[in-house]
DNA sequence: TATAGTCTGTACCTATTGGTACAATGTGAA
DNA sequence: TTCACATTGTACCAATAGGTACAGACTATA
């Protein structure tokens, strides 16, 4: 039977799969299950496997975070917007800390040394994007990056403190509290 | 031939190698290797195999984490000195950010189902034991917590942001701010 | 030195792993 | 209708997974 299956439909579902299992714990038949699809049609739009699955699903969240969270930090002109935005969009993409942080997870074992340049510019791009805003409210080069490191680090913490809690709550109230935090450091502060 | 291998002795390096690939991603031929034991050693010691492995791990991390981070943390006198005493522990525990937290790593993917109890536990006894130094310190029990919340987690998220840049040093100078910030976060600033 | 208990090497087991081969079926454009 | 191409099902593969069985070798104590 034809299944009208695209390749850009089954990329979410792959992204939920590693989220769940990891990269080493995500198994092929896991994988069958979940999509529908035979090992056939999954190597079909993927030749290189579960590798290039993976680095399909590190694509699709990059492109995610780059449309939805980078590109307006950099392109918007009031930072308070920009910075309210952003914390709108990642307390949306992490469904209000149920969902946990794909690239994080590839990040910590050593499945990042499959995927080291992409879980390194997600981040860097993160972190890099943020500092314009900051630096556009009038922080200098050195305090911009250090609240930047601050926040997204921030953010990853709590998606594994509630996680381990099993609590969701920890990371909205967080994100409330770095989003203060960050606009108290105005340029008046310190 | 008979090895003088005590259990005592294997625990951290089971550590190393579940963090090093998580739990999924580590083999009982990796672990016969990277020990020197042979399966029949290990299940003598371990009778329930890897899972087994694990919860020793994880017991051995909590207690040192009791120990030296935990304890001090309620029982000590000053404030500042417990502050001082945790950042010092944590960045020696985890060699100045060039290692990473295995209670992190088995908390993200679906590993945190198999010991949950041992996770919860970890995060939830440290935030508890630097809620009562912070209350200690004049702060109510909602900052206490906010504050205390607030730098677990930046710890956590320090560890995968320098583990994602390959830059130990963005896990240093977290801790820096962070006990900074808790410093300066005294009665008498809110 | 006998013995009970601790430890270890060898051999083996079944299930699953990621991956491949290939024929067959569907599809859209000419 | 033909034909090229995209997609899929079935069958298969060697390697590895976690785990077990068991005999033998050590070692402490009496």
């Amino acid at each position: 039977m034809r299944q009208v299956t695209e390749k850009s439909d089954v990329i979410p579902l792959l992204g939920e799969i590693f989220r769940e299992h990891g990269f080493a714990g995500t198994s092929l038949s896991e994988i069958t299950r979940r999509t529908g699809l035979g090992k056939s049609s999954l190597y079909h739009f993927f030749p290189q496997g579960k590798q290039e699955m993976a680095e399909a699903v590190l694509d699709d969240v990059g492109t995610w975070f780059e449309v939805n969270v980078f590109k307006p930090l950099r392109a918007g002109n009031n930072p308070e917007i920009c910075i309210d935005q952003m914390f709108k969009q990642v307390d949306r993409y992490f469904s209000s800390g149920k969902r946990i942080c794909l690239v994080g997870v590839f990040a910590l074992d050593d499945t990042r040394e499959l995927f080291a340049n992409r879980i390194n510019a997600y981040f860097s791009s993160w972190i890099k994007a943020l500092i314009v805003t900051l630096k556009h409210r009038g922080l200098s080069a050195k305090d911009a990056r250090e609240s930047a490191e601050d926040v997204v680090a921030g953010i990853q913490g709590a998606l594994v403190l509630a996680r381990s809690q099993d609590n969701p709550r920890i990371f909205t109230r967080t994100l409330k509290r770095l989003q203060h935090r960050l606009l108290a450091s105005s340029g008046s502060g310190e």
